[in-house]
DNA sequence: ATTTAATTTAGATAGACTATAAATATGATA
DNA sequence: TATCATATTTATAGTCTATCTAAATTAAAT
């Protein structure tokens, strides 16, 4: 019948990740998303049809997702974190005015240099940021 | 006779920052760093010179900064925002178990593909971030 | 259907950042 | 160098995001 729902509980169930309503259903919305919700965002939703979902609930399921590597957490802002469900090479691009996460291609050329100019998509790019995540040479040492 | 301050003050100056005791205190230790701390460090370090220093003026001098462009937000972790002076082209290491953050030089060639490799300086990559901010499409048409 | 361990929930708590208004310091001017 | 207008600093309170805790509930294995 619906393949999508099984196809999510596959996914969890390969992942270790017990397959709750509100679980399945959070990994549902995320993976129609093209925005990147919040933790605020996906709430709001959800609770419109889970009406005692709980914020913690979010909170753990999202970071279960996380762990596993199912879903990216955006830090870009600095307050909230941005969570979604990643399919296909993209960089994002923060809007400062209307604060929207944005999916963005990025030729490879032209992302070096200087910050001021006009993806494809026509965004202005001010700033540009790169980091990497993982464990530090000092950290490595110790742990043999 | 001290040569940094004045440089410091003419920095300042230049953009049109008032230069206060603290906010060139509060530079002179941003540009001495080669960490990148947080407010809170910042903080607790200036304190002990400035015993009436208050968070919020830490906040403030910061965000003047960061508006000027003489200080860069990363905003890595998602928690608390590092704050540091740039010099050089580099890129940031977060560590997931220290907490630390390092600066690391990226082979151009290398960054991209997978992310599962040591770095020159020995760090191991398990993630990589990319991402932009300015001003979207559709907040630029409604500028004009 | 029963059972056990994991999960959900609500509420309290922590932590980072912001707003506010009175006290103070800066830097321009005389 | 003293005066003055303005910007900044400070302390406090408040807001917002995320985490902790413990009791109630649920998933899924038997």
């Amino acid at each position: 019948m619906n393949t999508k729902l099984n196809k999510i509980k596959k996914i969890l169930k390969e992942n270790n990740i017990k397959g709750t309503h509100q679980r399945i259903r959070i990994m549902e919305y995320l993976m129609e998303q093209d925005k990147h919700p919040t933790v605020e965002e996906i709430y709001q939703e959800m609770v419109k049809e889970i009406p005692t979902l709980s914020k913690t609930t979010v909170y753990n399921s999202i970071e279960k997702f996380v762990e596993k590597g199912l879903v990216e957490e955006l830090t870009i802002t600095g307050r909230e974190n941005h969570y979604s469900v990643e399919n296909k090479e993209h960089c994002h691009f923060f809007c400062r005015k209307c604060k929207n996460i944005y999916d963005i291609m990025i030729d490879q050329n032209k992302k070096r240099g200087n910050n001021n100019f006009l993806t494809e998509e026509g965004h202005k790019i001010e700033e540009s940021h790169r980091y990497f995540k993982g464990i530090c040479q000092n950290c490595l040492e110790k742990d043999l």
